[in-house]
DNA sequence: GTCTATATCCCGATAGAC
DNA sequence: GTCTATCGGGATATAGAC
């Protein structure tokens, strides 16, 4: 027989490369890997033991970078935040009205959600608590002040009308996206079109209703 | 030494009475809480062993009833659609424009999330798979009928038009209540009394620029 | 027919050895 | 840093008491 032991290819010259995370890249691989999962399976159908399943370690292994599943979890929205503003910022045209601006930027964060359905269901859809993670909160800041420059524009600086503005278009967008993500506008590339053009055209509409009603003094609460 | 045993204070009685469910209502009363567990702990936090334990029942005991867990939340979504048909109808009020009715029904989608927090969280947050559960789909078409019957007066019947505004008041009225559950109008009355609010006034803004949109004919896509 | 008892499997989490 | 071992809890399926 040969001195192979049993299923053991090669182990005697590289005691710590192939299929082992023992150097400290565990932590960004279980983050990566934690992503492939919850794309495949969703945010509740992803467990620390699967992913240390797919990365040949021990479920016990995750604890040593992650406090626990959340933990890693909050690292995952971190991440998901840090892509959001960049796919958001990639829209910004400087020939556009900020009424136009945040048309598109409605219709970017719905594609978004469906382009990278993990990061926006471990942002929603994870429960996580952003009390417990401050690093989170620091990272939708970015994001949020995204809507806020065009909304600034519009508004004139008027606090309360900012914040109102704000959260109207946010509540848009992120309506369609949810909807989307459920099903209601359909399945496959179409039925993403059609939200994200649905929610560009909402919010374009939600701006100059605003700005209508503002002319005809119809403004009350 | 009395005679009572050790802690079972009255058994001989009556052998088929307090703390048991055998005859039929085991299967009503592992719905109605459910909706106790979950408004407590959320759908992810509610579990089968949990509603079992409870009501003093094995964990096996619940699948006499249901197939299995999301079987039972199916059941629990479709008296929440019966619920939120009820709560809409409630008012509807004959002396108001249909964007009235619109902007009002908004903002009784908000405070019904916030109000029935567990039936909106199994409605949206279950993960249900709809085409599994025929009557589920079938209980959520009163509610989409509550809102096509002011937009058709909206849209004089322009089917397209018709999908579009309903597609668009929905997803706003929608995002609020999603925006509110996260947190994002902050806790309390007074948040739901804001996003109520917000939801409202955003949906009239939503009607009231989608006709001048279209007066101005600045229609795309 | 309804429930109990039981057994298997997966997951989260911790303690201690290497 | 990772592994082994282990505990508790939940989902699920089956066999059997009443």
């Amino acid at each position: 027989m040969s001195p192979t032991p049993s299923e053991e290819p090669a182990p005697p010259a590289e005691p710590d490369r192939r299929g082992r995370y023992h150097h400290g890249d565990l932590r960004s691989a279980l983050v990566d890997t934690a992503i492939e999962v919850i794309a495949e399976r969703g945010v509740r159908g992803f467990s620390l033991a699967e992913a240390s399943r797919r990365l040949g370690v021990t479920v016990a292994a995750p604890y040593r970078h992650f406090a626990d599943r959340d933990d890693l979890l909050a690292v995952v929205a971190i991440r998901a935040f840090g892509v959001f503003a960049a796919v958001l910022a990639g829209t910004l045209s400087e020939d556009a009205t900020p009424a136009e601006q945040l048309a598109a930027m409605a219709g970017v964060y719905v594609r978004f959600a469906a382009e990278h359905r993990a990061l926006f269901d471990v942002l929603f859809g994870a429960g996580l608590d952003k009390s417990k993670y401050p690093a989170l909160g620091r990272a939708a800041e970015p994001v949020l002040e995204m809507f806020l420059a065009p909304v600034r524009s519009l508004c004139g600086g008027a606090p309360e009308a900012v914040d109102d503005l704000v959260m109207a278009v946010s509540a848009t967008a992120h309506g369609h996206a949810a909807l989307l993500l459920d099903g209601a506008f359909g399945t496959g590339p179409e039925a993403v079109d059609a939200a994200e053009s649905r929610a560009a055209r909402a919010t374009a509409a939600l701006v100059a209703g605003r700005a209508a009603m503002r002319l005809h003094g119809t403004m009350d609460g």
